[in-house]
RNA sequence: GGGCGCUUAGCUCAGUGGUAGAGCGACUCGUUUACACCGAGUAGGCCGGGGGUUCGAUACCCUCAGCGCCCACCA
């Protein structure tokens, strides 16, 4: 029987097949298996998580239910499963537990196409029609990110599966907010945000995407008040109606300004002046040391501004003196608070100007604004001149319409202290880094964090958990007390009901930020807050979508989590702050960041540039232990991968090599049983490749210990390939003909094979698997639980 | 603008204070009973430029250049 195994390895007889084998025995699951008290790993590293020394836990990062698998993904499965694989095989109580993530803005969108192909859309549907078409959908595409994990032969446990809005992590999410909200962290505010005009939603700097584009930069005068000036400007632009003789004036007046003093100020958006609050120029700049204090005259408007002087104006571009208008520019925003100027909205959320914007230009859409700005400037000499120029435009990163900054009330959470709770997490070494250096750049970060806008105007998502009164309470028994009482806000899953009155509680319309949700990750996928209360009783029971009971306590904190270094700042910090604060313990001890795959070329992968590489066709080409082969053998020092599929076709060649060589074993093989101990040596070959297994297994042991995945496979494929086919093999040809060495050669022989295969499992899982189904021994356990 | 990283064989990348390595590719030879997705060989590199430390530098320091990524976003 076993000699009937075809000379080349046929991944694709073998990999559905083993992975069924795998999810059918149970052994993903870590009650599986028995912990070993006597773990060489647990005596002598203890992991700072001293309560459960024999488990082993990884929780994926969730991938968007919108996406499918890339490259990236497909690495970092990889790792983990690797790490998860040597842990269990070392009879750690191993978790390595999978979910996906609702993905807010990203989902809503795809449904909002799918929408638009059937003619339809979201308004049509109504917000609670609508989630349900978001929710048809997820069920219908959003597992189909999972079932790639499984093709690559991720060894999670499904029966944990997550996803970031199942009724369980609702709760984790509303409970998150109220201990917020308690502590006074959650307030709502009036802040000018980043707003996309399509969306309809607020959206963080990181969700912005910059574009060059060519516009002009626009130079105009605002004259320093006077007597002269108020008289003009009152007759230039008075409120209506105009006199005749006014009209006269104005159609005769020009500016100018070599006879009255005034200030110059560049813009790209002159639309933007109707709002303006201030002119502000530097401290230092020697050019307007005299105008700091000084009030100047904005036309059109009509109003008077002050001059003020703040540091964030630079000297070197343009006049040196900008408009400040506090509704419409971020920068500006903050000036404006510091010197304490007014708000003018002039641009509302549809990006049209508004009734304050002046009657000149109330209605227009923000671009027609600005060439009727411009068009009245330069009609009374107010425009000195306009200038081509180039410049970054903040645009949204999903619709790439360009952001409005306006002012709109939002909800945030303070970072100050929870910003320090994940510096300290760092600091004091709870948390490391792997490669060190990305320490950097999330203290960096970290360090200038502002507050957290929390809320964002779409339908998908966790709706924020604040119910309003309305209209305003009138009390059954008339008592003033009680009308204060029911006009607070509440935080509530459901709707609350009014003590007092009949009125109906409206909920907030928004909805919170998906990394709000996602900052949970780790303790809400094992039932956190439910589970924060229970006993730690049995294992089993416990529905998979509010986590098992007992797994906060058991599983939590996790030892690793691996992900790509551009989420450092939006994620990682994020979870080390809530892990921190909710439950007092650091999410992870270890994060990976590993490397980032770019094309050959040095190029971010895209899917939109067609420059993505599906990791799903090369599964198909070469099989997922050569894809996990390709991708490790490239992922060395955490350096940056420029994508090349040769390593690949090294992965697929190295599978056959492996399997030739078992192949070779087996069929000269006349044991019937043997044991797994360390064979004698009876001729130098064989002390030589003994030692040399041996030198190899620490080695890779070792290297994976550090995360050092790419070093771990090179030392392993070398010491397969060259020392034991090229060489032992070799002698053993010679060695199995004679007479005295016969048995021992091929007690040596299957010695190393099996200890390989067992090194190469984690590595390329199936193919070992397979090989080791066919070894003929008795009492044979999946080689996925045997001891490493 | 700030930060980080990279620059070694044709390509993708390891590496070490003391005469340069792997995989793939190229070339030569080999149909020896695991594997031609193989074996035995060969060619190919002033280790980005310049300076310094050192008995000695690809490796450590400085500097320049090119490339890449992240952060900021200058009206």
């Amino acid at each position: 029987m076993t000699t009937q195994l075809s000379p080349q390895y046929n991944p694709k007889e073998v990999e559905d097949k083993i992975y069924r084998l795998w999810e059918e025995s149970g052994v993903f699951a870590p009650e599986a298996h028995q912990p070993r008290a006597d773990n060489p790993d647990n005596l002598s590293k203890p992991t700072t998580h001293n309560l459960q020394p024999t488990t082993y836990t990884i929780v994926v990062p969730p991938p968007n239910v919108t996406g499918s698998l890339h490259l990236g993904h497909a690495l970092n499965a990889v790792i983990q499963d690797i790490l998860i694989r040597k842990k269990r095989m070392q009879g750690f109580q191993a978790l390595w537990l999978p979910g996906t993530d609702h993905a807010g803005i990203a989902t809503q969108n795809v449904v909002e196409k799918e929408l638009k192909k059937k003619g339809t859309n979201r308004y049509d549907l109504k917000q609670e029609g609508f989630i349900e078409e978001v929710w048809r959908w997820k069920e219908k595409y959003g597992n189909i990110i999972l079932g790639q994990f499984k093709k690559l032969g991720s060894s999670m446990d499904w029966s944990r599966t997550r996803f970031t809005m199942d009724e369980g992590y609702q709760k984790a999410v509303e409970e998150a907010f109220r201990r917020y909200y308690e502590k006074g962290w959650i307030y709502r505010a009036e802040r000018v945000i980043n707003w996309c005009p399509r969306c309809q939603t607020s959206l963080a700097d990181l969700e912005l995407e910059y574009k060059e584009v060519e516009t002009k930069l626009y130079y105009i005068y605002y004259p320093i008040k006077s007597k002269e000036i108020t008289d003009a400007f009152a007759k230039l632009w008075a409120p209506l109606p105009k006199s005749a003789s006014e009209a006269l004036f104005r159609n005769k007046y020009k500016f100018d300004p070599d006879k009255t003093k005034h200030i110059r100020v560049a813009t790209t958006r002159p639309e933007t002046m109707l709002g303006d609050a201030a002119v502000a120029v530097n401290p230092k700049d020697e050019r307007y040391k005299g105008f700091v204090g000084e009030k100047v005259m904005l036309p059109i408007q009509n109003r008077e501004i002050p001059i003020v002087a703040d540091d964030a104006v630079e000297m070197e571009f343009g006049t040196g003196a900008v408009k400040v208008t506090p509704s419409h520019d971020l920068l500006d925003a903050e000036i404006a608070e510091r010197h304490n100027l007014p708000r003018h909205t002039v641009i509302n959320a549809f990006g049209k100007m508004t009734k304050e914007a002046g009657a000149l230009c109330e209605g227009l859409k923000a671009g027609e604004c600005r060439e009727k700005v411009v068009e009245e400037l330069k009609q009374n000499g107010f425009l000195e001149k306009e200038e081509p120029y180039k410049h970054n435009v903040a645009v949204c990163y999903r619709c790439a319409t360009a952001i409005e900054p306006i002012p709109s009330l939002q909800w945030f959470l303070k970072m100050a202290e929870l910003a320090r709770l994940a510096i300290d997490a760092v600091k004091s070494k709870k948390v490391t880094f792997h490669p060190d250096r990305w320490k950097k750049v999330y203290l960096d970060r970290l360090e200038n964090e502002k507050d957290w806008t929390i809320s964002r105007q779409i339908w998908w998502g966790h709706r924020i958990p604040v119910w309003y009164h309305e209209p305003k309470c009138v009390p059954k028994n008339g008592h003033e007390d009680d009308v204060v009482k029911c006009q607070e806000l509440l935080i509530s899953e459901k709707e609350p009901k009014c003590e007092f009155c009949d009125a109906k509680f409206v909920q907030d319309p928004d909805v919170l930020d998906t990394w709000f949700s996602s900052a949970l990750w780790p303790f809400a996928v094992m039932g956190w807050p439910a589970s924060a209360s229970a006993e730690n009783g049995s294992a089993s029971g416990g529905k998979a979508t509010a986590g098992k009971p007992s797994d906060l306590k058991q599983f939590y904190p996790t030892q690793v989590l691996s992900t790509a270094r551009d989420i450092i700042s939006i994620w990682v910090a994020k979870m080390v702050f809530s892990g921190m604060f909710f439950i007092g313990k650091e999410p992870f001890s270890d994060v990976i960041i590993h490397a980032t795959i770019l094309t050959k070329e040095g190029k971010r992968m895209s899917k939109s540039l067609g420059t993505g590489v599906d990791p799903m066709t090369l599964i198909e080409k070469y099989g997922a232990d050569a894809l996990r082969f390709g991708l490790i053998w490239q992922a060395m020092g955490g350096q940056d991968i420029r994508w090349s599929e040769e390593h690949v076709v090294a992965g697929k060649k190295f599978a056959n090599k492996v399997w030739n060589a078992a192949r070779f074993v087996i069929t000269n093989l006349q044991l019937t049983t043997y044991n797994q101990q360390q064979p004698v040596a009876k001729t130098p070959a064989d002390k030589e490749i003994i030692e040399k297994f041996e030198k190899t297994k620490k080695g890779v042991s070792a290297d994976i210990e550090e995360y050092d995945f790419g070093h771990a496979l090179n030392n392993l494929y070398d010491f397969f390939w060259h020392e034991f086919c090229d060489k032992y093999i070799e002698s053993a040809k010679q060695q199995l003909n004679k007479e005295d060495t016969a048995e021992s050669t091929q007690n040596v022989l299957c010695y190393i094979l099996t200890g390989s295969l067992k090194l190469l499992h984690p590595f390329m899982p199936f193919l070992t698997e397979e090989i080791w189904s066919h070894l003929p021994a008795k009492d044979k356990k999946l080689l996925i639980v045997e001891d490493w």
